[in-house]
DNA sequence: AGCCATTTGTACGTATGTATC
DNA sequence: CGATACATACGTACAAATGGC
């Protein structure tokens, strides 16, 4: 007792401690997003390995969404900016092996775009509120129309709402989780018998959102969104899990 | 016009396509939990390519969380069950890369914590309700003795409040970003110097919260534990974004 | 435009440390 | 303990792709 604590030694590969080093490069700044990393050659001369480790470290660096390398490119890898886009990955398998139900989904957005609007009732700009207004303009102009305008209006619309709530997580989670649940059902929701019906619900229950965003009240606007997000999707989800989704409303 | 529509063909790595058919078969299932991949000789049999091509994907696929290799394994790589490190790894590097502020992490929990409880005093069972007693109970002795025994307690109950609310991919957000959290202030908060007081004033907030859920009344358990988490984290926010923490409480 | 040097993508061989039997 | 099979890592080689001349 009172010795010296030592601690286990974790065998650490050749390619992870590249993957440490260039990862404290960017984070450092030292490498900013648009830079680029020297040539893989270059590489295993400063770093004192082969060429496969370097590579396998530069797809672990890929996969994370930190840099992306193109055949024959004579400037090296490139440092990308920062982009959901690894989170989406994980959080896509993560739907997949965890086995995430559509009901899950949707509730985690009820949650979340119901928060994200509390706070933009608070925080939002006038700038912002425009923003909302055009979206909600475009998804009149789409409807019974283009479907596509109509889903890229409506992402327009919770995007400016999710700038305005001030949280990039928040942001980033919304847009993320969105995304998934569009992809789940896309195909059913263009083909639902009503769509046209639901498009001009989706429409009134927005400039709703908006209404009390403007005046302020979180709370409302809270409400309102997560009962929008409802009405939107529960068609969708089985009724066992509907009623989890109900316990958000009240 | 009116032509066929070709898409467009993105020149897809050799290694992509061996972690596309590695992820499609851990998908279907033919590839479960514990399971065994073919030796990377054997892979790049059947994948006729090379070794390199062969570990670069793995490394992915590693990266992805999906499998573990290790060297001297005569079984080869080993297809690992579901965990939420791989969502956690990209979260740390959006925390890092995307500058998220302590802030914007607390009043992320907030938003969740919240709802799961709020969802958990609708769901919960009367086991789950006995391991939030239990956790309180393991906090209560752990009081201004066990530093680490108190924080495992409370990860604990906020894990029990997690599973009680339903929603898989809530309880894996919650856990994953209180870990960011607590590694980013963990050394401050132990070196309070009201630690002590804090550690009794949480436990109360805690058991007020269990009450709440024990009740079934949702809205009071959010309030109660949105509350608890800005009491204890407050201090470490700056206070411009602390009012954006405080926007969540009315 | 075309050519060329360089880089990446991929393949193959080999050596070494390690885990399991 | 030895034997075997494995992952790790290194080095070389060549085709395909890119950017600059």
């Amino acid at each position: 007792m009172g010795g010296p604590r030592f601690e286990p030694v974790r065998a650490v590969r050749a390619y992870e401690r590249v993957v440490e080093q260039v990862e404290e490069a960017i984070e450092s700044g030292a490498l900013a997003p648009g830079g680029r990393l020297p040539s893989e050659r270059e590489l295993m001369v400063q770093f004192s390995v082969s060429r496969s480790t370097v590579r396998e470290a530069l797809r672990v660096l890929q996969a994370r969404g930190l840099v992306r390398s193109r055949p024959g490119d004579p400037n090296g890898a490139e440092v990308l900016p920062f982009s959901p886009a690894a989170l989406h990955q994980s959080m896509t398998t993560l739907a997949r092996v965890a086995e995430l139900s559509l009901g899950e989904l949707v509730q985690f957005r009820m949650v979340l775009d119901g928060s994200a609007v509390l706070l933009a009732a608070r925080l939002r700009t006038e700038g912002q509120l425009a923003e909302m207004d055009a979206a909600v303009a475009a998804m009149r102009a789409a409807v019974g129309q283009d479907e596509e305008a109509f889903g890229a209006a409506d992402v327009a619309f919770h995007d400016a709402v999710a700038r305005a709530c001030g949280n990039k997580l928040i942001q980033v989670c919304t847009d993320v989780v969105r995304s998934i649940v569009v992809k789940l059902i896309a195909k059913r929701i263009a083909a639902a018998p009503d769509r046209e019906e639901l498009m001009r619900r989706s429409i009134r229950h927005h400039e709703e959102v908006i209404a009390a965003v403007r005046a302020g009240d979180g709370p409302l606007a809270a409400r309102l969104s997560r009962k929008a997000m409802y009405d939107y999707y529960a068609g969708y989800v089985d009724e066992g899990e509907r009623s989890a989704l109900r316990a958000l409303l009240e």
